[in-house]
RNA sequence: UGGGCUGUAGCCAAGCCGGUAAGGCACCAGACUUUGACUCUGGCAUUGCGCAGGUUCGAGUCCUGCCAGCCCAG
């Protein structure tokens, strides 16, 4: 089999490529080069390997369709998750256009997270990365091959130590990719009752309490409204950033889309708890999101996603917190 | 220029009849994390407690004076 390894010269995927070519198949290294960061880890681990190795420049999408609408979101009070928007508009896109180009089978990346059967799993509880993938075309998943999503991170490193790979103890990258100059917004920052406590100039995000530099005598306080029109934000205790009512939109399913409500499990942040709830499919590519149990952390510009057991069924964004 | 109250780190604030400065918030660092959220861990008043004296083996804690702010009377 002649496979595509999204290789970013991480221990993860440089890992992938070796498994592949040590199974036997062909194995083209693709480094997609978004503008930013540097190909050279990758290029080393590709020529150690012996496999073919080339640069698929992607920084124009990644500007427009990544970055950009990361800021735009910003600036409209939301709170964005470009990794959620770049694997389906950005790295996936490229890496089956160049299996396409290159006659080749299948694609396979370094995320923890498996595919089977037209399916998305979970990866290993605690290394799980299928939230960030759920807005894949369904289509693409057939072509997909995630061989680390069995595997939790000390195998992986102690199978690059194993292999020899030159990036073995590299950290692993985390943080958002991009660089980006955080735009300078004005808050006010005001009690529930209306009594200014403060300002703040950057972005903020709805359940945020650091860099907030607003003390109070109550305890801690969190970002529990924000009306990106007057730039006023309230601040208040975490019982107003609860809440078990979403509201979604652009939503995305890896399943027949059902027909009414559904019951599943979900999760409104990559790294958030997993709980008990319900969809309700609305018109417009819209859906409710209503948990058992009140949840914190849910802000607009945020992915919720569904799953049944290890599957994932799919996902909206939240558009509004209720 | 009558009476009462208060003055402890950036903020709020414990410190009882003196014994060698709680806690919370903020902030900083780290952990966690393919979203700058949340969470967790650690640090955070170096003889210092409005200022100046006094009593005492020892004072934030008692005494005196002063300064500042607040309240009630005027």
């Amino acid at each position: 089999m002649h496979i595509v390894v999204g290789l970013s010269g991480g221990v993860d995927s440089s890992v992938v490529a070796a498994l592949y070519l040590s199974r036997g198949h062909k194995v083209t290294c693709v480094y997609l080069d978004g503008g930013f960061g540097s190909s050279q880890d990758a290029r080393a681990v590709a020529a150690g390997l012996g496999a073919a190795f080339e640069v698929v420049d992607t920084s124009d999408a990644m500007r427009r369709l990544v970055m950009a609408p990361f800021l735009d979101a910003y600036a409209a009070g939301q709170t964005p998750n470009p990794c959620i928007e770049c694997n389906p508009s950005v790295k996936f896109p490229s890496l089956l256009a160049a299996a396409r180009r290159l006659s080749a089978d299948r694609v396979a990346t370094g995320h923890y997270a498996r595919c089977a059967e037209g399916a998305l799993y979970k990866g290993l509880p605690g290394r799980d990365q299928s939230y960030m993938m759920y807005r894949l075309p369904r289509d693409n998943l057939p072509l997909l091959e995630f061989p680390l999503g069995a595997m939790d991170k000390p195998s992986v490193r102690a199978l690059a130590r194993e292999l020899g790979l030159p990036v073995a103890e590299k950290k692993d990258s985390m943080d958002i990719c991009f660089p980006y100059e955080e735009p300078q917004l004005d808050w006010t920052l005001l009690a529930p009752d209306g009594r200014e406590l403060g300002r703040h100039k950057g972005i903020l995000t709805l359940g945020q309490r650091r860099g907030l530099g607003v003390a109070s005598a109550e305890g801690r306080l969190y970002v529990s409204a924000l009306d990106p029109k007057r730039r006023v934000a309230t601040l208040d205790g975490i019982d107003s950033v609860l809440s078990h009512t979403f509201d979604l939109r652009r939503v995305h399913w890896l399943i027949d889309e059902p027909s009414g409500t559904i019951a599943c499990a979900a999760r409104i942040r990559h790294a958030g708890t997993e709980a008990r709830a319900e969809v309700v499919p609305r018109p417009s590519e819209c859906a409710t999101l209503t948990f058992e149990d009140p949840m914190f952390g849910g802000a607009p510009g945020q992915s919720a996603v569904f799953y049944e057991g290890e599957r994932v069924l799919g996902g909206g964004v939240i558009d509004a917190v209720r």
